[in-house]
DNA sequence: CCTTGAACCTGCGGGC
DNA sequence: TGCCCGCAGGTTCAAG
């Protein structure tokens, strides 16, 4: 699913396709995704105008004109476009926004993991079911300094670390691989391990693996689609994750279960 | 507090 | 061909 990059690649297009649109009807086609789409039927957003689309970690928030904020997040398989009425419906397109130039915002979520509800915002101009998530990634706040202070509270690995989205938001399986790949850190290591230096370095590997991969369209594994259809090509950039043998040296390739989750890593380039 | 593991779902590929 | 198992970009909740 997505992760950051796919997540500001969608707000992006979101934004161009969404912006001056008035909603004309909402269908939804199945009870719920993460929560129940009752809801979402009666917010009365018949007539509403979209003003904007932004991402905060990974979720992709469209503001409409009445101060409130379609708020959507895409689970591990939740893939938006925006298209003509004339597509037919596809299996597992959960909800239809209908807009006034003709075209139908639709969500399409297989495994049901996704989130899609109207919010109203919060005092920082975010929706409130945003409140307490971390720092991003992207921004200033995140610094060597600052992951080397929450590294020395924690027994965790420093790849549970980088996923954890109290700490810092966006950053899944896929990215967390890649840039303690470029850092040359094992994803095992325990983050009280780690020297300043390597913090400096994984956060600096960090942005810039993250607006590499934004560049390029996110990371399409299987299922991820950008709103028009095309795949994440950042997929033929990974040097890591999901491959048999390290990009850098060629040497095959380890995993290890952190989290829960399979973590790939190469033991001649990560120490 | 923190850490761990299970649960929520469908689809796909591999082994038998 | 079909069945069973394990696995997949995430998040949340309960239990220890």
């Amino acid at each position: 699913m997505p992760e950051l990059p796919e997540a500001e690649s969608i707000a992006r297009a979101l934004d161009q396709a969404l912006k001056g649109r008035t909603i004309t009807k909402v269908e939804v086609f199945f009870p719920r995704l993460r929560t129940p789409l009752e809801p979402l039927l009666k917010a009365g957003l018949k007539g509403r105008k979209f003003v904007d689309c932004k991402r905060r970690a990974r979720y992709a928030v469209a503001e409409l004109d009445d101060g409130r904020a379609l708020t959507m997040h895409f689970g591990m398989s939740g893939v938006v476009r925006v298209e003509p009425g004339s597509v037919p419906k596809r299996k597992h397109e959960h909800v239809f926004i209908h807009l006034d130039d003709g075209n139908i915002f639709r969500f399409e979520d297989p495994r049901r993991f996704g989130f899609l509800e109207v919010q109203a915002k919060g005092p920082d101009g975010w929706p409130e079911c945003l409140a307490g998530i971390g720092v991003e990634p992207l921004d200033r706040a995140f610094t060597g300094e600052m992951l080397y202070a929450e590294a020395q509270k924690r027994k965790t690995t420093v790849k549970e670390l980088l996923m954890d989205n109290k700490v810092v938001t966006g950053i899944g399986n896929i990215y967390a691989a890649e840039s303690l790949f470029a850092s040359g850190v094992l994803p095992q290591r325990r983050a009280g391990t780690l020297t300043l230096d390597e913090c400096k370095r994984i956060v600096k590997e960090v942005k810039r693996i993250l607006r590499l991969a934004i560049k390029w369209g996110g990371t399409t594994v299987s299922d991820f689609k950008n709103v028009d259809g095309s795949e994440g090509k950042f997929a033929q950039k990974l040097k890591i994750y999901a491959r048999k043998k390290c990009g850098k040296c060629g040497a095959d390739t380890k995993t290890i279960v952190l989290g829960g989750r399979t973590s790939w890593y190469c033991d001649h380039c990560q120490k």
